[in-house]
DNA sequence: ATAATTTGGTTTATAAAATAAACTGATTTA
DNA sequence: TAAATCAGTTTATTTTATAAACCAAATTAT
């Protein structure tokens, strides 16, 4: 009937990363912080989280001097995404 | 960008609960507890909240000698699902 | 008749999550 | 060189989700 939504995707910051990602395949800290009105302290801690997940690929450069933080969605972060789309769609009666 | 999800029903098991009532417009508490997989415990909690929300009306009965909780959709709370799954869809892509 | 089980839940305790506040360190600007 | 800004991380706090434990009545078994 309703398929399990997985956690880690269930989370408006976490979501909306993970949407912002899909879309644009690269994209910097403050780029993502700003887009999803996240305080900086929530967002790192969420990009940890979906990293440790294997679900976006997280590369610590430098542009200049100054540090920069890219993250990538991978191919595990993708699958994942449109499972929980897809397990959405038994909420909400698009499907039905 | 992001439309804020609410929290009250950005959960698993209190969406479930809602995308029942929405197609069923009546439901007793072992329905929905069959239907969610949910325990009594957590089902009788978030059906609690839904309800000081006003997104549910909850009515207790007997059914012969038993009890028997019936709930129903509020018309703010199919509101607030139809909203709900409005602002969902700024995270899918589905409305891109 | 009464003991055990089932039904229909509620209350309470615990573990996990989300979030912001406080902090760090380097860089740029005044 | 002092103040402010940038780019984040760590830590602490508040919420939340969830299940375990519990309660009362009704039914079934002995």
């Amino acid at each position: 009937m309703f398929q399990p939504l997985d956690p880690l995707l269930h989370s408006e910051l976490r979501l909306a990363v993970m949407s912002l990602l899909v879309s644009v395949e690269e994209a910097e800290f403050p780029y993502i912080k700003e887009q999803t009105g996240a305080t900086a302290g929530n967002l790192s801690v969420q990009l940890d989280k979906l990293s440790e997940a294997g679900y976006i690929a997280v590369e610590k450069t430098y542009k200049g001097k100054r540090p920069c933080t890219i993250c990538r969605i991978t191919p595990a972060g993708l699958k994942a995404f449109e499972g929980y789309v897809d397990a959405l769609k038994s909420y909400l009666e698009i499907s039905k």
